[in-house]
DNA sequence: TATGAATGAGGGTTCATTCAT
DNA sequence: CATGAATGAACCCTCATTCAT
């Protein structure tokens, strides 16, 4: 890679960086260009070279960072000895709350513009950008004898959307309840949604 | 109600109206409040005798349309015979989705802008806006002696949640999967998370 | 007229007359709205509320001077005892010609900028603005019984454009010659271009 | 010419063909350097090393189409047996007016951009370019015996503007006459301004 | 109450020009 | 000679909000 085209990915992630951060400080809608420009140190004609508008980087960005979180998580289950399928799920959730907890900002960025389409033509889009994708590791997880690859694709949808928008009210506004009283439920239905798929 | 009175309340109404027309149509960022009161006939200074901002009249419509959505369902399922809770609540599931299906802007309406809180709030704050209340009416259909209030406050939450963020991405964008295939998966799903609360 | 109506009108007086000084002091691509609203003293938005954009305001400017010039000519006609119609417009043409010696932006700024499409559509929009009109002005000198009214028209668009032209290459860049010598040249076409008509 | 030179050559070809393209087809101020050189597939830089800027190959290209098609119109009379003055430049000018009926965009370009100034300076500049030059054609033609040289650069200059502003309007917007209905005044207008310079 | 003309900060976006490679 | 990424001044225009009528 040639010194310019360093510059150019350096500028790229600088505005990245910069981007999210005010995004989860302000807020999208507060948050100008000229404010991530301006905060980057970079020209604002740069910033059109790189993305279309304020919501082309944020979505992006959002992508992104639920990448990030969810490959962590894989991660952290990969220095565990956890072989059975609900257990090493209900450690990638506890371990993904566990995160949001300690980061509503992210919290509140994925959740309010992360949609299953956004996230999954991500992955189609440009699966160079991680060497690993989610989704190979989420089905590679899933026991195939007794759970369809169809089935396991319709599952992680419903765990999805389900655990998504429960959080986002319980850990940002503890509505109707808080996410620490939430938290058995949550465990209980997560294992009945899984249950439907097994033995069919 | 006297003649000013009954003036004062169409104007209201017809900035209502004329919001939600243009909400749903041209979507709400798009819209300006210039665009509401000229469509409206109303002068631009009167809006703001009746609502603090665009975001004012958005709250109170998002939670004005969706309890209408709501308490139709209910009124449509007293005209059935159905007596058994958990196909008393498959009705008005099912109500409600077939509506939504029809109705895809105000699916997108209420999708995006209705958080828990706000919706809770807002039957807390006017409960003279409805004479009939959706949570009473939740409530009163729910099997007191197998599921406690508590509990029965909490699973609404979680089928409010879960039905709501899988409709619409199944609805608007039929990702991953269409409405119409995901029903079953749908159905199926509530059962689940219903039963656990029964014989605790 | 009310309080509220005069305000306007000197709103918009007010930035007609400081676009135009402007656009013949700087010229017009390089005179902005904001220079016109920061030298008139009014606010940037009250532009947009009297004009759709900077060449809005230049095609109404450019047809309010012609016709201006047009009328003022008239207007010293009258003051004379000239009865003859070659003499008459004659008497216009160098008159025009004068005052277009002594006014070069005004040329610059009127030939630039005035083609017959604009200026006709103008006079037939609205009428009102002056409740004597060029063309019928033109017309009336114009003797009936030599030549035709269509014939008029004809003889003036070709007289103003051959005027228009010839005068703004002489007098702006005095390319190939200066006015004052083309002067005779000019009084001569313009009588052959007339004599064309009569007798036919 | 080596081979480089000859590459030089074709880069500047190529933006001057381009360049033309873009300016009759979106208008020159909606032309912007990016276009030119994006659609020549030519570095942004290398446009510098050939113009100064946009309006600096707006005027070489005005007085290179304006020269082509005089020159064009002169070969075609050389194709013809007609030898008397007038007929001769009867026969130019309804060739340029036919030429400029079916190349409206050309029109267009020529009559916004093309003075006489920018015209007559052109052929001095750089008299290398055409080894015939239009004003040594037209003078030619001249019969000399009964018009001067000094007057028939005047009627030239006259002839040029009356023909040039009365197609610009006719053939674009057939205001206040199409062109067809034109023709024949104009062809008595050009007689009747030669007659002027005969027997002085 | 109701009006709507006036405001003006600030947003997004463009694009001619430069200069290190 | 040729490149094209980077620049950043400059621009247009919107629109929520106010306030005299």
């Amino acid at each position: 890679m040639g010194k310019l085209e360093t510059n150019k990915q350096q500028k790229k992630d600088k505005l990245y960086n910069t981007a999210f951060e005010l995004f989860i400080t302000k807020g999208i809608s507060k948050t100008t260009i000229s404010d991530i420009v301006s905060k980057a140190g970079i020209a604002k004609g740069t910033f059109y070279l790189y993305f279309k508008d304020k919501y082309d980087i944020r979505n992006k960005l959002v992508v992104k960072k639920a990448s990030e979180l969810f490959l962590e998580s894989h991660n952290a289950l990969l220095q565990t000895d956890i072989t059975d399928f609900e257990e090493q799920l209900m450690f990638i959730i506890d371990y993904i709350i566990a995160a949001l907890q300690k980061n509503t900002s992210l919290l509140n960025f994925i959740a309010k513009n992360l949609s299953w389409g956004v996230f999954r033509s991500a992955f189609n889009q440009s699966p160079k950008d991680s060497d690993e994708n989610f989704f190979d590791m989420f089905y590679a997880l899933v026991p195939s004898d007794v759970i369809s690859r169809h089935d396991a694709e319709i599952l992680l949808f419903q765990l999805t959307e389900f655990i998504g928008s429960t959080a986002y009210s319980t850990i940002l506004y503890s509505e109707p309840l808080s996410m620490d009283e939430f938290m058995p439920h949550l465990h209980n239905s997560v294992h009945a949604l899984i249950h439907q798929y097994y033995n069919r």
